[in-house]
DNA sequence: CGTAGTATTGAAACGGATCAATATCTGTGG
DNA sequence: CCACAGATATTGATCCGTTTCAATACTACG
């Protein structure tokens, strides 16, 4: 069991001691990457696992076909690098410029090994990962496109890091049409579609290809609402 | 955070050490669960973990429409107990009779702190859970029925505690018609007709409800690809 | 300003959902 | 052991929504 297999969870920094932070920012190593790069492709040999530290990222899986499934997007504390075998199990893209912190699997296991409250994190955080992975299974089984567009919009709602201007609920959305639709199960035409009768309705509003406003919140969540 | 978050993840006990087992045995208590018994209820104080040890297990979740939603399907080895704010996410329920280890979360993680490799298990274990979940979203995505069942049959195939007869490829099915559509995201009725789909095609057979068996290997594996 | 990638809109067809009826199984008690 | 009842599973016919294919509009970047 060499390689630890992490990823994509959340790093609360914030629950984390000033000895731990010095400690992770020690044995990290900084990394910039420009957007729509690819920070690393599946199959590739999976040594290292990220923290996000700022910016967007996208994990994504080639299909057959040459088309892709989003995963899932990160952002800022979340973990990525998700491994089986030694080899990382999808690709992760930036979608805006993002710095990141690049941790050796084999360095990190020694921290946990001195470090229990550090581990423990990490445990937290991949645990917390897995929830949203069971709620946005749930999601996408749903056979209504609204639906899904609703769930997807107060996911992001909740998200601290796109909450441009909370007064005005406006919603930054760092992530191509495509990429939502390749997230909610949904072809693109589909989620357009349905943006579209979504802003005649009254529920929202997108002032640009990449803003989404919500205008009435209960009948949003009427809609995201499981089932 | 004084409930750990844990949850649906295999412990694989043959990496314990003997020490390792014989501490969980001490701080566990053995649970027999009856068939078609709920172990626990989604919303319900969550103060232990749970690891399989005979049986299989449902964690589903209730919609508003009182349908119900399979998460996972959980074998001897699965921890199961996925919590949040201190309450359990899903419903457990028994398909077979079962037996499980409970820990209460505060003793498990008092032993985290003594035991790192112990700790070390549960976030490989977890992380595990993270890449099933993982797939399952992509599998689930899907448009098709018959792709959806392929790959779930798949999955079974390699799940060692149901190959009963691995040379004749016959696989135990413990669970419903209907928790297998719910796990699909698909109507019992579609579920029925995709069944009868590959089994006109001669790629699967069903010796009765609670047994599939592989017919054509290659022709399955080519509709279980993700496209 | 033009071009390539991205997004929207339109028309048509497929596939799964739904409603409804029948069949089969499981477990229970006579 | 058999018969019965309730749940579970299959099958049929129809409807609706999403996919698909195709064309047009937009936007960002050089």
């Amino acid at each position: 069991m060499a390689h630890a297999p992490l990823h994509a969870a959340g790093v609360a920094t914030e629950l984390l001691t000033d000895g731990q932070q010095r400690h992770l920012a020690e044995i990290a190593t900084v990394r910039f990457v420009p957007a729509h790069t690819l920070l690393f492709s599946q199959g590739a040999p999976a040594d290292s696992v990220f923290i996000v530290s700022r910016g967007v990222m996208k994990a994504y899986r080639e299909l057959r076909s040459g088309r892709q499934r989003v995963v899932a997007f990160l952002f800022p504390s979340d973990v990525l690098g998700l491994a089986e075998g030694g080899q990382y199990l999808n690709n992760a893209q930036a979608l805006t410029p993002a710095t990141l912190y690049s941790i050796r699997v084999e360095v990190l296991k020694e921290s946990f090994r001195r470090d229990f409250a550090l581990q423990f994190q990490f445990l937290c955080k991949i645990t917390h990962e897995l929830r949203e992975s069971q709620r946005r299974a749930i999601g996408i089984a749903r056979h209504d496109a609204s639906g899904k567009l609703a769930t997807f919009i107060e996911m992001l709602q909740h998200n601290t890091w796109l909450r441009e201007n909370s007064a005005s609920g406006t919603i930054w959305l760092p992530m191509s049409r495509s990429d939502i639709a390749s997230y909610l199960g949904l072809t693109q035409e589909t989620l357009s579609r349905t943006a579209a009768r979504l802003t005649r309705c009254g529920i929202v509003k997108f002032p640009d290809r990449s803003h989404v406003q919500i205008i009435d919140r209960a009948r949003l969540h009427t809609l995201a609402d499981p089932l």
